[in-house]
DNA sequence: GTAATTATGTGACGATCGTCACAGGGTAAA
DNA sequence: TTTACCCTGTGACGATCGTCACATAATTAC
């Protein structure tokens, strides 16, 4: 569909100046992709050659330790899921990444989108911005757990990102806030009677 | 000295290729700087305009939480200290940075850098690899505090750090492992009697 | 060298958390 | 409709944690 690349066009603009010229030699990194719910976008050993950008549907990283899963991240619409540090440094991934519900996405190819920002500067502007922005992300995340309490951390993510709370499940959430399924549960219960 | 810019270059040259030419027009952008314990590299609300390169000395970041110190990260040397999302952003820094020795570094001037990043490819490269690192290793943290418990944690930097325990006091580490001071200390001596 | 400051250890105690177990509700497939 | 599965809540209980308090060791400043 043309809405998914106008969508990822709107998308880049608000993110770095990019001309129609730069936008048309993007697109020769770019294929349009269907994930059915549960299917991999990435899978634990692979080396990921591929951001995804998400036009609909959500997707979750998560790590399988012995057998327990532990999500590290979710990513909604109008956001790019990727290992960086395999996508970056080559590096076989250590955890997975996994359609949540039906999802439309939009793949950069590594190869080519690397050969693209060698040329044209204005991909490697994006392609910095991106970085960037994930880094940005990272440590406001890996910040909230040296600062703040369990049930701070969930205040957090009911201000700032609201949309996390009202589309994945309690039992998916726990791991990301780093407790129990059932102690989640009790600290909801716990705030709704202050 | 002339020492700290070597060890500078040899560094830029693990991240990324580097030629001569390269590094003596990155020279515009950098100066050498000495940094006395205690003394702020960053302060909070103040716009970050520096990459600051670590030749000898460490420093932290650190919050101010209704005057209560929480550590959120430590620097050392050979690493690249900075605010990334005041950097890249130029929003106001949250918290700050200070040299917890005395502290010998170069500082990458912010618009310096950016003018030369956009005529010179390698230098441009530079800064996407730097940017890339730190991310990686946020994430890295971040994971941390989903994967495991403040024991596992201990662990973890005891082996994948371990620098870190060295030359960080026990008091300066807990805000950054998420525990209270009292309860690191009980952590190291359960583990000393396994 | 002495004083002041900082770092560490530890006891006590209440709060919170993880785990196991089980019950009920909701949803989707057969 | 019935069955199966997932999600949520909750009780019990032991483990861990945060906080306050205080003592001592180590470091730093004067």
């Amino acid at each position: 569909m043309a809405v998914a690349m106008d969508n990822l066009l709107k998308y880049i603009r608000s993110l770095t100046a990019f001309s129609d010229e730069s936008w048309e030699l993007l697109k020769i990194a770019l294929t349009e992709r269907e994930f059915k719910k549960n299917e991999f976008l990435l899978k634990e050993g692979e080396v990921c050659s591929s951001l995804f950008y998400i036009d609909k549907g959500y997707c979750k990283s998560y790590y399988d330790i012995d057998g327990v899963v532990k999500n590290t991240g979710f990513f909604f619409e109008n956001e790019i899921a990727t290992n960086i540090s395999s996508f970056g440094g080559g590096k076989r991934s250590e955890f997975n990444i996994i359609a949540c519900e039906p999802l439309t996405g939009i793949v950069f190819d590594k190869d080519k989108l690397f050969r693209l920002a060698g040329q044209i500067s204005e991909i490697d502007s994006l392609g910095r911005n991106c970085i960037r922005l994930f880094a940005t992300k990272q440590e406001e995340f890996s910040n909230l757990f040296k600062l703040y309490s369990a049930q701070e951390r969930l205040q957090y993510l009911e201000t700032r990102y609201p949309e996390i709370l009202q589309r994945v499940s309690l039992s998916q959430l726990s791991s990301f806030l780093g407790v129990a399924r059932e102690t989640l549960s009790r600290i909801r219960k716990r705030r709704i009677l202050l």
